[in-house]
DNA sequence: CATCTCAATGTAATCGTTTGCAACCGGGTT
DNA sequence: AACCCGGTTGCAAACGATTACATTGAGATG
């Protein structure tokens, strides 16, 4: 591979020079400039990226990490955050967590030996601690919040579309609505489930907590949970489900099938981040959709602004919107033959 | 950050030492190793890879080049690679070429800045003329082959599974079986494309050229050959589709329903890779399934043997085999009201 | 004509590590 | 007592780029 050295050989002139001419091409007589230039051309010269990161201390380099790479919202993320790093001349570092907090610290130190510029992260459980490893780097948290202080986040705004999805469900008529939700201590899984609640609530119906059951954000989660809803005795059933995430929706509607559940009129269901597979699944699923490509460029653009023009400020929020997709999964919920008139 | 020097420092040594007790820790006497470990504990030293690689000139980096994250199928890929070289202490550096041959040429040349010691790339129909830029780098491909000399490659067995998809089709009579076929200047299109050819022609079938159709892999092309296919006049329609790729599979799915066309009793359709998509449409999908991650964890070993022992030898082609899995989608073909007794 | 100025170029230090080579030391051998 | 040996350690040179500082020379100025 050819070095700069080569290349100030060939023109002629010292590896100051060709430096300058490649990268401060005003600073060299302009005959030099295409004498080098050429040279570097002829070559196929390309700067080696270590030797000047670690003479300027600078990568132009940042970190992503994220959950769970198969997963289409993650993936969405991952290429919304590569284009738009691309775009500003930086390159991505791509690392997966798999959800779990020791191969999130694991890549965290992995990366830290890289030196990335920054950061922009779909944070575990676990992230508010393994975060300090990386004292001194900006870092973005996009998707969820770790409530690690300082950082910038980049949510959707889950709230205002957990409560769409609810009162689309309760002004079709639903009153025992069930919900999936995440994990506890994910904050988009909390989020969504407070303002579900909040929802019922504000239309008078009231909370039953046996019709929320916790998950772990994967199908078989969402499967088992769906089961145990769905399998109630029938006047206590619910009508319809509102399922807090992606994932979790697909174990949730295979459960409903195999239940002979018929869609939607045995059962409503709303989920949560649009894909390919709820629109083509039969009947297409109603959802609430969430800028997911978006969510990862906006995340790059914050962090890179940061990069240049360092905060001292308190660190700033985002927040996307969310917008509610009404397709054929929902309807009004199908009265039992005994009437039930109050 | 905790440099090497810090580190030394503490440990009343000099760097020479304190890099010697933490990378060959039986050349220190080990009253210093322990003293040089526990200094680089508390200081949380994190050797700084980019000097390390300038240095050694080898950087424990693969590049990966798939051509779309976005498709479940080269996320999976770039998963088995992840892992594999994560297992082996190599860092892999993902990109996207976006099946767009420039792309790919700037992927490339991003890569070689890093001095990647290896590169896995799902090709594209410019690969060949790229990579000549990487020229001393072992290189595999991935999925495809370009046809650039010396590179060792890692595929599914296409023609078998193309083979028993057809014969499938062939066993349960259908006679006019249509094919969407890929890039003529993949490898992966046509290998499919001449056993569907070959086999058709074993069974005694005419090949008909009007029912096969090109697109480009992605899934608006697969809708539009297969509304282009599905709205020929009744006695020419294929009675089952085989089609060539995930993506396209989804669109000509679509254009089936926007057809009215019922599957599989008017149209059998056979797609080629599974995915999560193909087990929950409904009616779950006839596929030719592939060991997606098994691909990505073999062309990261494959190259990471070569990177431990430089072969010489001429390069190695590695096949892994595909399954044919039959759900609901194909059955024998809809004989149409008035009898075509032979 | 001496001096100053400024643009163009070169010299050499630097980034954090690894590593070839030399130095040192204590103990065994001759 | 001189020598050697092997185990530890330190010194200093790399790796390939960038850049502060020094140098050069030509043209402008007094």
């Amino acid at each position: 591979m050819a070095s700069i050295q080569d290349v100030a050989q060939l023109a002629q002139v010292s590896t100051a020079t060709a430096s300058r001419a490649l990268s401060r091409p005003d600073m060299v007589a302009s005959t030099t400039r295409e004498r080098v230039l050429s040279a570097a051309r002829e070559l196929g010269y390309q700067p080696n990226v270590i030797a000047r990161s670690l003479r300027q201390g600078e990568t132009r380099t940042i970190g992503v990490i994220v959950t769970d790479i198969l997963n289409p919202f993650h993936a969405q993320l991952a290429k919304g955050i590569q284009d738009a790093a691309d775009r500003h001349g930086y390159t991505a570092f791509l690392f997966n967590s798999d959800e779990d907090p020791a191969k999130e610290r694991r890549a965290i130190d992995t990366l830290r030996g890289h030196l990335p510029q920054g950061l922009i992260i779909v944070p575990t459980s676990g992230a508010r601690e393994n975060l300090q490893a990386l004292s001194g780097v900006p870092i973005v948290e996009l998707d969820r919040m770790s409530g690690t202080p300082g950082v910038t986040t980049v949510t959707a705004d889950n709230s205002g579309g957990a409560t769409a999805a609810t009162r689309h469900l309760i002004s079709l008529g639903h009153t025992r609505i069930g919900m999936i939700v995440g994990q506890q201590d994910i904050s988009t899984a909390t989020q969504r489930h407070d303002a579900y609640r909040a929802a019922l609530k504000a239309a008078g119906l009231t909370y039953d907590p046996a019709l929320v059951l916790p998950g772990n954000h994967r199908e078989d989660d969402g499967h088992r949970a769906a089961l145990r809803l769905l399998t109630l005795p029938e006047h206590r059933r619910p009508t319809a489900l509102f399922i807090g995430n992606n994932e979790m929706t697909v174990g949730a509607v295979l459960a409903a099938r195999a239940l002979n559940l018929r869609i939607p009129e045995d059962l409503s269901i709303v989920g949560f981040d649009d894909s390919r597979w709820a629109q083509t699944m039969n009947p297409p699923l109603t959802v609430v959709a969430q800028p997911t490509y978006d969510l990862g460029t906006c995340a790059t653009e914050q962090l890179i602004a940061q990069l240049r023009h360092p905060r001292d400020g308190p660190p700033q929020h985002h927040q996307l919107s969310t917008t509610l997709i009404v397709r054929h999964s929902t309807s009004p919920p199908h009265t039992p033959a005994p009437a039930h008139s109050h």
